[in-house]
DNA sequence: TTTACGTGAGACAAGTTTGTCTCACGTGAG
DNA sequence: CTCACGTGAGACAAACTTGTCTCACGTAAA
């Protein structure tokens, strides 16, 4: 197993139970936990290439949708469907960024959540988007609506291939007909 | 301190910081931990008390809101309203409902889940909410986007009193004007 | 074949958390 | 005033987790 690999099965495990001992985390990821050490030399290193890894494919989806490209509502499917591979540990991390400890995960964070405000205000400003909640409220949301449906995939709630409908269809139109 | 104002208080925190050791728990409530050992004989009977208390705040929610009257959209503006005092710590049970050891405690979320189900079900056989979502989805994603917005109350992204509107928006309408 | 490398298992020390208890104190009621 | 009760602080043992290391083994390449 390479050592990406390695952290992804770490991440995917973590996002669904953060408590996890690193026993858990080695077993999970199917590696031994002195393996596990010797690839991330304690908790505090995993968490943090965790971390990093995550923020690194939110930037990555970022750029490739060029999100202040053509409507406002198309970015967000494109989006939407590019955070589906970082979705199972995005909650985790973006939620926990506001408790963490240091610095730098929080501003990488803040810089994401920026970016997608900056694109829910110009649906805003373009008429696309509805104006009465806010840009945050929205950008938490998404965060919120993504994990919940990696989570579901996970369980075997819903499909994976169902991941970008279901999302985009709950976020731009909602439940009703 | 009263025993409840206490289990909330822990419930609120844990929600927050699934991490938590009993001794920031105790803190966070504003007590010592031989106190919260006083009240919850250990982490597991917190754990327990918190779900719990989540579940009769939830059961209470839905008796309260009557699914089954009147449109499903208008029963679920009432759930989602009533929703907001255990919104805090409501996807931390739910989701570790999934990862419990004890059985009990995750029957009573599926009978939860069921009632949810059972009102989008309702909305999509009566015309009101679209069919091509599950209501699974729909019930997951309902608990996703209240456990967002009780996240973006508590760390002050938005106002508490908005919380009905923000959550009823999306849910109901999504981000399209 | 040998060599290099990565690995798991197991051991052990250190660190952390938990469970539990005692003592002293503060508060409110009678 | 005394009594009852709840509490925090502190102590300590037990349990658990973490960090780290060594040894033996398996595998692939030369």
């Amino acid at each position: 197993m390479d050592q990406e690999a390695l952290l992804r099965a770490a991440a995917e495990f973590l996002g669904r139970r953060p408590n996890a001992t690193q026993d858990e985390i080695a077993e999970a990821a199917g590696v031994s936990r002195a393996t596990l050490h010797r690839h991330f030399a304690g908790r505090r290193a995993l968490l943090d290439a965790v971390d990093a890894l995550a923020v690194r494919e939110m930037r990555q989806a970022l750029d490739d949708v060029r999100l202040t490209e053509g409507p406002a509502a198309d970015a967000l499917r494109r989006l939407i469907t590019a955070s589906q591979p970082v979705s199972p540990f995005l909650a985790l991390l973006y939620s926990q960024s506001q408790e963490y400890d240091s610095d730098e995960p929080g501003a990488a964070w803040a810089e994401i959540d920026e970016a997608l405000m900056a694109l829910f205000r110009r649906g805003q400003e373009n008429g696309e988007f509805r104006t009465d909640l806010s840009p945050a409220w929205f950008s938490d949301a998404l965060f919120s609506v993504v994990a919940g449906a990696a989570w579901s995939v996970k369980v075997g709630r819903a499909a994976a291939r169902d991941y970008p409908a279901m999302i985009t269809g709950l976020m731009l139109d909602g439940v009703l007909r």
